[in-house]
DNA sequence: GGTATATGTTTTCTCCGAGAACATTTTAAC
DNA sequence: GTTAAAATGTTCTCGGAGAAAACATATACC
């Protein structure tokens, strides 16, 4: 951030500031979370680390760890050996008994996870489907599947539920304003699930979930402006990270890629466009070309345009491509590699990473939990726990 | 940014966050720094609106304000008569003879202007070209005319000078890394500037000083999601601002619109690809076409299918058109406007506001200047400023 | 076993903003 | 015109936060 401070690229940014000023407590706020968001991130790190990596007082550290002990948010483990000189330096580790419930409902399946504070899924329910759920079937299961969570967890404390669905979500973190594969229109998912649950409640696009799961803990992990494209059921659902942020747009709809026009003589879309990428590479067309090497060149191109147009605006460190564009990428890597750098308008394109997505099953879980646990992490002392007993 | 906080959308925020503790003496920094960009952005504010807008004390704000006074940055009148209840409140205004210089070097043209910090153009030298200038040139033409510009106005201080070139510039803010149009590669213009008037300097794209300039004081003020599109001479420039903050990307080339490729069919371009928006809609056809109503139709539904696809990806909240876009909106405002809400995949197109920019000739000057105040504005007390005289 | 080194712990110090008390300046009421 | 009320500026005191120094502790190396 020193950069961003020399370059002084963040004019907005100092506009907002100018909107608040800071009070002293903020800034035992900003350490403490400056702390718990450091190991949560980055793993288990010793007080030493701590001290170099937040340029802290070794006092001042022992303080800001004192007190997250004492909110039952970390524990102090004795040293590990090292070998080094000196005294060693005690490790501080996330409670993993304080956790997060993740829930997502999709066409053809229920799936609520709790993931504890160091991205470790702890317990599932999964619950398929004939028919798409509507909201009541999913705050129902949400809240039957939610006790059985409890019951086996035992005494771990929750600090929210975070839901991940396929659709356009409002900026305001509850509203799905439309999500055509379930049928929902302008539903307040948000607020059900948390009267119901009694737990703070919050649903984001299942595109914008993935990629923070993917940047919290998988092939994104700490890179700055990330591009991700995943391929699902629904159709492909885009997210993008820029310098460190998710993209989210005026009214939170930012993304989108699916719908990006790729080919002007290409087909219609369910969007009333034509030759979307989602029309032109999707999951049935795949399937039917799953031996036909000539199709599978052809999407593969088509995938390479639309990351090269992607690369264009974003200029982004990494391409991550989830589901079937994950797959597609696996069986045509040196194609959609090569087409790329042919297509990249800009000098060093080489820089730029195109990988497929890590983290597998888990991905939304996950990053549905980082979601619900953002408040926490924002402000260690003034989220409350609900216990789940 | 409250509202950031609880939806926690800014999970690499936090993780940066993580990096840096922050000492005590942080929140006299950015408390100074938030009173003088207020007033910086928002003209002359009263001791009493800042602190409403603050938040802070009456006290605190007294102080503050005073140490900008000595830093010579603001200064204090004796109030407007307003006719409220009460003692009147001070007003606060930033000092004029605090001046950033901006240079703009162009295919035909050397520009070099003294930017007040509340967006004043106080003086500009300009040197019409027949051929583009070389690196050295514009050194050249920089240190001559600031010393022109110096004697003009008198005893005014400087913070550092902005320069805005027509092509990619590495994100350190210095290296000019393609200028097609200049014949520039890898020219590390910020060094030279900075060596040669003794001041610190600062390289960027012009289109993202353009927005930058508008974001400011133009069309764009105050809004936090902004699409840019400016058509010149050298080209279509594109830059975004994304949540407040400017799109960069990893290298620092994010933005370039003008080669997203609009039509599959299209005209081969000299960055290799084909069908990009800038050798689709470019000065050429656009004046070719002047009275071929025919013609210019077909170019606003190329501009409109490329605001659509920006919508798309990024929900703005507002889209800026300049110089021959501009123009061309002006004359199809309805045609493009209508296509851009026909193609638009999502829900309340119409909350996206397309206009033309407002800055005109003095744009990209105050751009640079901007660019150059930033630092300014985030440490007040931390940049030294150079007398001119 | 002694020493150097690194870290944890305790104490003291400084800086910052909040808040209270008081001063100042205007409008409004009588 | 005089007085009261309201809003803001000014001064002083207070509590909280991190820094820094002094001291305590635990390890490796000789």
């Amino acid at each position: 951030m020193d950069d961003e401070q020399a370059s002084g690229d963040a004019p907005a940014e100092a506009r907002i500031a100018a909107a608040r000023g800071s009070r002293n407590d903020h800034t035992r706020r900003h350490n403490l979370s400056a702390l718990l968001t450091a190991v949560h991130y980055g793993g288990p790190l010793t007080r030493a680390q701590l001290t170099r990596d937040t340029g802290l007082n070794r006092s001042t550290i022992g303080g800001l760890v004192a007190e997250l002990a004492e909110l039952g948010l970390v524990l102090e483990d004795a040293a590990a050996e090292t070998g080094a000189v000196g005294r060693p330096s005690l490790i501080v580790r996330p409670r993993t008994d304080v956790v997060a419930l993740a829930l997502h409902p999709d066409v053809d399946a229920l799936e609520l996870g709790a993931v504890a504070i160091d991205g470790t899924v702890l317990a599932r329910r999964r619950a398929s489907l004939e028919v798409p759920p509507t909201p009541a079937d999913t705050v129902a299961f949400a809240w039957e599947a939610a006790r059985e969570v409890a019951a086996e967890l035992g005494g771990a404390r929750v600090v929210g539920i975070g839901a991940a669905v396929p659709g356009l979500v409002d900026a305001d973190g509850a509203t799905v304003v439309d999500a055509p594969h379930l049928g929902w229109r302008d539903v307040v998912l948000g607020d059900a699930l948390g009267d119901a649950l009694g737990i703070p409640a919050t649903v984001g696009n299942d595109a914008n979930m993935g990629l923070r799961a993917e940047w919290s803990f998988g092939a994104a992990k700490g890179v700055d402006t990330v591009v991700y494209l995943n391929g699902s059921a629904s159709g492909i659902g885009g997210a993008a990270l820029v310098g460190g942020r998710m993209l989210r747009g005026g009214r939170g709809y930012g993304g989108e890629f699916g719908h990006m026009m790729i080919r002007s003589d290409g087909e219609r879309c369910s969007c009333g466009r034509s030759g979307c990428l989602e029309t032109e590479v999707n999951a049935p067309r795949l399937d039917a070309a799953a031996h036909d090497a000539t199709a599978l060149d052809g999407y593969a191109e088509t995938l390479a345009a639309a990351i090269a147009n992607l690369e264009c605006a974003f200029d982004p460190d990494a391409v991550l491509l989830a589901g079937y564009l994950g797959a597609l990428f696996d069986v045509r890597r040196s194609l959609v590699t090569e087409r790329v750098k042919a297509l990249a308008f800009r000098p060093d394109v080489e820089d730029v990473v195109i990988a497929r997505a890590a983290l597998g099953g888990n991905r939304l879980l996950i990053g549905a939990a980082e979601r619900a646990f953002a408040p926490l992490l924002q402000d260690p002392a003034g989220i409350p726990l609900v216990s789940l007993a």
